[in-house]
DNA sequence: GCCTGCCCGGTTACCCGTAACATACTACCC
DNA sequence: GGGTAGTATGTTACGGGTAACCGGGCAGGC
């Protein structure tokens, strides 16, 4: 059981037919070029010697992959799940392997992965941070691999931005709130990283322009459903007041409404409560969560379009592509009047 | 921009400085094998040419690329997500690259991923699985790589197992359900998957036992929130008398539990309702949902654990690991009397 | 002065699939 | 029968990092 077994290689095929290994390549790759019987006889030995594969000398001679690497700052977050499955359904029938990575939030651990990813010889990448390292900045440019940034329309780009615009969609939320008659609305953040600013800013913005006091709540730690009814608590103890919820996400948002059941707090009547992104949740509640639905999965498909396509020589497309949102109420603001 | 710059080699450094890229080479592994001057020149030169190390050549030469493939049949579920934890918290340290592939639950899929992983030539390998296509199990045999499956400790291994008893965890759920009063119980099955006829034939086998007759609904659909509330409603209009629900895991639970609020059923009074695998959500609801409580990323470290050892060449272990569930009633059974 | 040993850098070969080119052989035509 | 075209296989070289081995120069001991 010890005796390390060497992995058969295309040499070894071709020595039980008595071929060269040039022969068996061109049947794995062009079958209508070796002769039947020869096939034949090719595929038998395949199949005794148990031969798979070995992309790494062909990566190694041709310095290409066919595979992407994919960034993502979270995999327990919904939103990124949705984005992974929009970038395979496009890289998948196109033959490109989709390598993941992420990074926990950490400019630096994306710097990491990123080092890793091309350390593979990925041919192309998307990110999903407009914000970098220089050192990130610098590896792409001598790597020389197209890139595409996702989830936001805002920043300059590397190359290219596919996204939404993350602040005007915090605006138009913030504003319908207030429309449906919530007043003193508190902005419930966790993670600081540059899409949230872009959100806080939107939300102050819409507040002002009403002549309303923006008042947020921060965290450091991870969004959760958890956190989203603790800072519930401490909201409420600060500002008894308060009569509107908006989170960066719909699972303090989440957490915030089942707090409110806990306290037997009226949502919608005695507060409002609307989250982001559009979850699968977001629709099951009760009362239905408002919230704003992000093109998630389009992004995806877009991102891996663009960089398909850049590889195979066309060009690259506008540098900002900003997608649309939309606003669902639900039930957890108050009904129009 | 369209002139392509091909990427520096160490050849390329190792021309700047003077020196064969060896040295190079040596200075990246063994700094102190190289002398001071020379040190500081090749550093400077690695920074002005942007260096980028390049695996794929050591792949080649040594066919070992310190990265193991991590199989989960879905990102969307957190189950996997923390698993994945489970396994990087020990992989990273070692200096070990996870590569992450998931299969939809498709034997074929996965046979697919498996084999462009070893094409990569990963180390070893963790499955998320315990059924295997027979090529699948040649492919691993041939390529000599280490394995370990996770997620259950019934099926037979491949070579080590380490998981829970999903029979047993469903058994005693059942019958805590049925100590709490619940009699009419219901099982809710998405994916017929090999863990979900283990989970199902446990909630069986604790029916029978007490004499309850066992009835389940069953979907291909993958199971979301939103098929839990339908089922909810199916299961309601085919056993009107039912008075309690058991589930394949938590987020059919929470679709069913919020069902029952926005039809105004007494939970946990006229319906029991518990979910399996214990995550976040379970405990914020209202009430909090009763749920098993599984050995997610405790399994995943132990699982990576076990393989790297296993590439260092130590002994593997015992053939099956079993860890142990906890059962969480949280506030959706009735209370002990 | 010569030998020993160390330090530090260079040389060589290897991993394996495939592009590009070369060659053998057949068939067919005038 | 010589030329041409086409088909089927072989030959060669390449990619880039590193293990294993080699060798020059210098210090220190006797």
């Amino acid at each position: 059981m010890t005796e390390r077994k060497k992995r058969p290689t295309l040499q070894d095929v071709a020595d039980r037919v008595g071929v060269t290994k040039m022969t068996v390549s061109r049947y794995l790759k062009k079958p209508e070029q070796v002769s039947a019987p020869l096939r034949a006889r090719i595929q038998q030995a395949l199949d005794a010697l148990g031969y798979i594969p070995n992309k790494v000398p062909d990566i190694l001679s041709s310095s290409r992959s066919q595979a992407i690497g994919l960034l993502v700052p979270s995999l327990t977050n919904q939103v990124f799940a949705e984005l992974i499955r929009g970038v395979e359904s496009v890289t998948e029938p196109a033959g490109y392997q989709t390598m993941l990575a992420h990074y926990g939030y950490s400019p630096q651990a994306e710097e990491a992965r990123i080092a890793t990813l091309l350390g593979y010889s990925v041919d192309g990448l998307i990110l999903s941070e407009s914000v970098h390292t220089e050192r990130v900045r610098r590896m792409i440019e001598t790597a020389g691999v197209p890139v595409v940034e996702v989830m936001d329309s805002v920043s300059p780009a590397i190359e290219q931005a596919i996204g939404f615009d993350n602040e005007a969609a915090s605006f138009a939320m913030t504003e319908r709130m207030i429309e449906r008659g919530h007043r003193r609305i508190v902005y419930f953040a966790a993670r600081m990283d540059a899409r949230t600013r872009l959100k806080i800013h939107g939300y102050e913005r819409a507040m002002r322009a009403h002549g309303l006091e923006p008042r947020s709540l921060r965290t450091e730690r991870a969004s959760s459903f958890t956190r989203g009814a603790l800072l519930l608590g401490q909201a409420l103890e600060r500002w008894p007041e308060l009569d509107g919820v908006f989170c960066t996400n719909d699972d303090l948002a989440i957490g915030a409404l089942f707090e409110c059941q806990r306290r037997g707090i009226a949502v919608p009547d005695r507060i409002g409560i609307a989250g982001f992104h559009g979850h699968d949740i977001a629709a099951v509640v009760v009362p239905r969560l408002a919230t704003v639905i992000t093109p998630r999965e389009e992004m995806g498909r877009r991102a891996a379009d663009s960089l398909l396509r850049r590889l195979r020589g066309e060009p690259a497309g506008p540098p900002v592509v900003t997608l649309p949102f939309r606003i669902d109420e639900g039930g957890s603001l108050r009904p129009a009047s």
